[in-house]
DNA sequence: TTGTGTTTTATTGCCTCC
DNA sequence: GGAGGCAATAAAACACAA
């Protein structure tokens, strides 16, 4: 036979002592109170404090160990949360490298294309000479230039550039890239970032 | 009022330490 | 082996939208 209303009140009635109360506030208070200082009081100091509270001890105990658990959750919800944004403020650095490895590219490009046009006006230039040694017999200067052998000329620049293109070209190709110690750097990942 | 999600109190089972 | 802590979970209390 199931129970009245009535039958339910008078049991609630009957074991009131032992129902769940919410602690009221000056209890929550104190025992907040006692958190702030020790987390992990005691068996005496919980006992006080659960005389002092009207409380069992063991509502005490529970009381700290329900409330480090959410302390503890709350923590690691902060350090998620902290951690996000780092990863965030990692994505927008990446994402400025990438910029400007496109542009180191672009660059590159340019200056290989410079070099193809200086190499033809090289050619030019080698085949006239042969054509003057032709006509007089004789070898000729190669460089007249007043500033002597040691200005070798606009070939110097470009080989000087030709240095960086080469060092462009290893970036190019994955090698030798100095931003690895960013990699490295706040997250401690080894992965590679290029799977963003 | 009621259904639903969240918070709080309490229990259980396992682990560690003395 | 007992005491105490922790993680997982149950269940009561509460908040709140519809």
């Amino acid at each position: 036979m199931a129970p009245t209303n009535s039958d339910i009140w008078a049991q609630s009635i009957m074991c009131n002592d032992n129902m769940r109360r919410r602690f009221n506030d000056e209890q929550i208070k104190s025992l907040e109170n006692m958190f702030e200082t020790e987390s992990r009081p005691e068996l005496r100091t919980k006992q006080q404090l659960a005389k002092r509270l009207g409380l069992q001890p063991r509502q005490v105990a529970i009381w700290f160990q329900n409330k480090r658990a959410r302390s503890k959750s709350k923590q690691l919800e902060l350090e998620y949360r902290m951690l996000q944004i780092s990863y965030d403020n990692l994505g927008s650095k990446y994402e400025l490298l990438k910029k400007e490895h496109e542009s180191l590219l672009i660059q590159l490009q340019r200056l290989r294309k410079l070099m193809e046009k200086d190499e033809i006006e090289k050619d030019v230039i080698k085949s006239e000479t042969e054509v003057k040694q032709d006509d007089f017999g004789l070898p000729l200067a190669l460089c007249e230039d007043s500033r002597g052998i040691d200005y070798l000329g606009p070939e110097s620049d470009i080989l000087d550039m030709a240095q960086i293109a080469d060092g462009l070209s290893e970036i190019e190709n994955g090698y030798n890239f100095e931003s690895r110690t960013f990699l490295h750097d706040n997250t401690g990942c080894t992965s590679p970032l290029w799977e963003f």
